[in-house]
DNA sequence: GGCGTCCTTGACCAAAAGGGCAAGAAAAAT
DNA sequence: ATTTTTCTTGCCCTTTTGGTCAAGGACGCC
């Protein structure tokens, strides 16, 4: 076995163009069945099937189920988490608090599927992960939860528990991409109708920041 | 084919001690596991053997997948819609509200399985249940949004869209009972433990009921 | 334009999964 | 106690699914 055998073997040889495309494609096709079937009820026939490539050569850019599932785990864990790390303790309370919802509720319009891949993910026990959640996710809710804890404490917002306050946000931005099919079918539309995104946008702003903010 | 054999067909048959106890055991157990992996996620096999019997024991039941999963999502169905219909008109608007978020906090904590059977219905896009959605949910949204459009004009409640505030009181509640992994891997416990169901009703009730009351 | 590597797929395989059948074991009805 | 009905399971079948392999075709570099 020569040095560039070693290196292929390793996986550690450059990317061509056509597997940097592929590999997205993949991704991309991955997100749509995972999100919509969960890991177990996902098929890589069907993956393969809407990237428009022959199950074999699917299986020659990710060799396993689970190694779609991971990498478009992964792939979209950063941007997932990223608008939290967004929220400053400098700045004012109510523009960072509002900032971060906005971000959220944008997520749920532009990126739904993302939002249910997690919650199917979720639904299962969080398998592949539960040690990130246990970690990375713990810290930056403890970390942002003391940046609330100050801001009570300057009477800047109404004493609540900050953790659930956080989980308030969660719950009611996402609820727009997880609940889609529900909201769509009560609303007769969704978050792609910028009507009903205002709309969900100004009560959901409204009430949370009413209901924290101190004063009048 | 004479007439038992004919009411046998139908199904019409009275049902027997072991029938209505097995039937339960299955359907409990279909539940479960539903719950987890969703309809495609689920097998028969796996339900089999949580109920402890036999795989054609179980299809003498529930001749298919289908059928139990239609079983138990109908089975689930009236239960977790009756709290919304308890709200009524006439009471004080904080004391109706304050209860129905109460109990979908307790629906949450007691039945979370049943919680996430549904979102994992609504996740494929609620192929069977879509009409129900359509019909008799949309129904009674817009039965009590109409309600809380009263309350409004009556100036007892600030002026919020009535579906979004309800769509705020779902997502707050239920993301105890759907997203329990995570919020057990962030606060090291669930909803099961008082001190936790108490901080996470205390803020719901109060952040909402704050959001959205006239004055102070 | 030739040559080595990368890409692609048809054919195939083993395991898992949904479901049927017939026959024996338990219950119920007589 | 016998007969009838209901319950239970071992065995089998077919389809689906995750995954392999060998061989042909495309690509990129000299």
């Amino acid at each position: 076995m020569d040095a560039i055998e070693v290196a292929r073997a390793r996986g550690s040889r450059k990317r061509t163009r056509i597997q940097a495309e592929n590999e997205e494609k993949i991704l991309d096709a991955a997100l749509e069945v995972f999100s919509r079937f969960g890991f177990r009820g996902a098929t890589v026939d069907q993956i393969a099937e809407k990237v428009g490539m022959s199950k074999p050569n699917l299986l020659y850019y990710f060799r396993r189920k689970q190694d779609i599932y991971t990498a478009v785990l992964t792939r979209t864990l950063d941007m997932w988490l990223a608008p939290l790390g967004d929220m400053s303790e400098d700045g004012d309370p109510e523009t960072e608090l509002v900032g971060y919802i906005r971000q959220k509720l944008e997520q749920s319009r532009d990126k739904p599927q993302e939002s249910r891949l997690f919650i199917g993910e979720i639904l299962q026990g969080a398998p592949h992960l539960d040690k990130v959640l246990k970690t990375e996710l713990k810290d930056i809710v403890t970390e942002k939860a003391a940046v609330i804890r100050r801001w009570i404490a300057d009477g800047k917002l109404i004493p609540v528990d900050p953790v659930h306050l956080i989980f308030m946000i969660w719950a009611t931005t996402q609820h727009y991409a997880d609940f889609d099919t529900q909201v769509r079918a009560v609303l007769g539309k969704g978050m792609n109708n910028p009507a009903t995104f205002r709309a969900a946008s100004d009560t959901v702003v409204n009430v949370l920041m009413r209901g924290i903010l101190p004063g009048r």
